[in-house]
DNA sequence: ATACTAATTCCGTTATTTGGAATAAACCGA
DNA sequence: TCGGTTTATTCCAAATAACGGAATTAGTAT
């Protein structure tokens, strides 16, 4: 082959880069893991930050994706976001029209989750608490807590700490026992939560993730507290799961 | 120097490639573009696209953004994201606060605006119309018209037919109505418009680049219609103006 | 069917990248 | 503030990954 060394090179470290955001990595450990002898990855690091593919934080030193990587991925989110929206949709369009449940679509930004979408049960208990492009804390929602159980665990407990001041206006939520939850969430592979900061809400929640390790985005499904029984998350938790497959498959090709 | 010829090529190729989403490009004119031998052309993009960094078209054999660059570009919107809002924020407030208007801020997400974030003026005329996170075909609100005609042409004419049947929703407004009010953006330099979906209010729109051609966001700052006189827009333009040349730097480095 | 353009592969040559070693800069504990 | 240590950066001869002219195949329009 042919053309391919740099090309792969620059992939693993913009994926290895990603991995470890927001925090960032050291030259030394970068290097080690990309296997890359200090000079060669040190030239490549260097090339990609002077393209703005990679922003290097002045005082620590570290490596983060830069502001190019963000510009081509909204670029590529008139593509893949609707792409998102729409695979998600049936799944949960099915789940809502059955039993009246309430499914939603988050994407993390910061420290807080996005509610990018939304299928209305017909049941009537909704909940109104988590409107369209509405931020939470990671962690308060279930998606949010799919996403914070699914990170590396340095940069979970950066979150949490990032957090902890927002969480009494959460339903008071205790950190400590956030991280409990999510203990549990990566124990079991899937976010269960009783919302706190709605009442009588609880929601399933699963992580989305790419190519890179980093969980891109959560699906859950809500309903009323007392019919999340265990009968019923075995029966969404298939539907999840497949819409997250799904995802990931028309992702990868 | 070293190890730069190829990340300059890729980032150049994934730049080019953004600025003609979403229909794509065909490989000879992204060869002539890149300037590069076609066979150097064809190994680097085919790379490109076994990474996933692209993605082919099976059929029109298109390159286009593929899903890696979404998921990275999720990464840096931790990052970024709030970057973006914060950085609009002052300026936004400041006008909030001193004539009432509101501000809003959008991104493209397909043929749609998404508002991504919203400073609410004290004046008594709102416009609830836009809430965060809401969905508006391109072209109906100030941001979607600044987005709009900050497109290629090709691009342009595809999103106005892609558009054509939802704009009845929209207060009616005709295709030919809305080219005409891209031209006169174009030439403006900002987009003007009189929200036809929300009557009596007018927003004056700005859209957002950064090191790709490709327009990523909008800014916006809307009034009643009655106030927006040609002295008011002379008032907000240097905001808006502010505004995004303060991202474009903060993204640029 | 035919001619044309676009896309892809081949392979000897060469320019780009490589990495050992040396250097410089940051960091840290006293 | 200062040595000692780790981390980051630069140099340059050697090696090899990439290059590109030419030939080939696939696709498309006439």
């Amino acid at each position: 082959m042919a053309g391919v060394q740099s090309v792969a090179r620059v992939v693993r470290a913009l994926k290895l880069i990603a991995a470890h955001a927001p925090e960032g990595m050291r030259f030394t450990d970068l290097a080690r893991e990309l296997d890359l002898e200090p000079p060669t990855a040190h030239r490549l690091l260097k090339a990609l930050a002077s393209e703005q593919m990679l922003a290097r934080d002045a005082h620590s030193r570290r490596y983060n994706l830069g502001p190019l990587v963000f510009e081509l991925g909204l670029s590529s989110a008139s593509r893949f976001g609707p792409t998102l929206r729409a695979t998600c949709a049936p799944v949960r369009a099915e789940r809502a029209a059955s039993t009246g449940d309430t499914s939603f679509l988050f994407v993390r930004s910061g420290d807080d989750t996005v509610c990018v979408s939304r299928v209305e049960g017909t049941y009537p208990i909704q909940t109104p608490m988590v409107p369209l492009g509405s931020r939470q804390p990671l962690g308060v929602n279930a998606g949010g807590l799919a996403l914070l159980s699914a990170l590396p665990e340095v940069e979970m407990n950066r979150v949490l700490a990032a957090i902890a001041p927002r969480l009494a206006k959460h339903g008071d939520l205790k950190v400590e026992e956030l991280r409990r939850y999510c203990g549990e969430a990566q124990s079991a592979g899937f976010a269960l939560i009783a919302n706190r900061a709605a009442p009588g809400v609880s929601a399933v929640g699963l992580p989305i993730t790419g190519a890179t390790t980093t969980p891109i985005a959560a699906i859950t499904v809500a309903t009323t507290e007392a019919r999340m029984t265990d009968a019923r998350v075995k029966e969404i938790l298939p539907l999840l799961t497949n819409a997250a497959d799904e995802i990931a498959r028309r992702l990868a090709q």
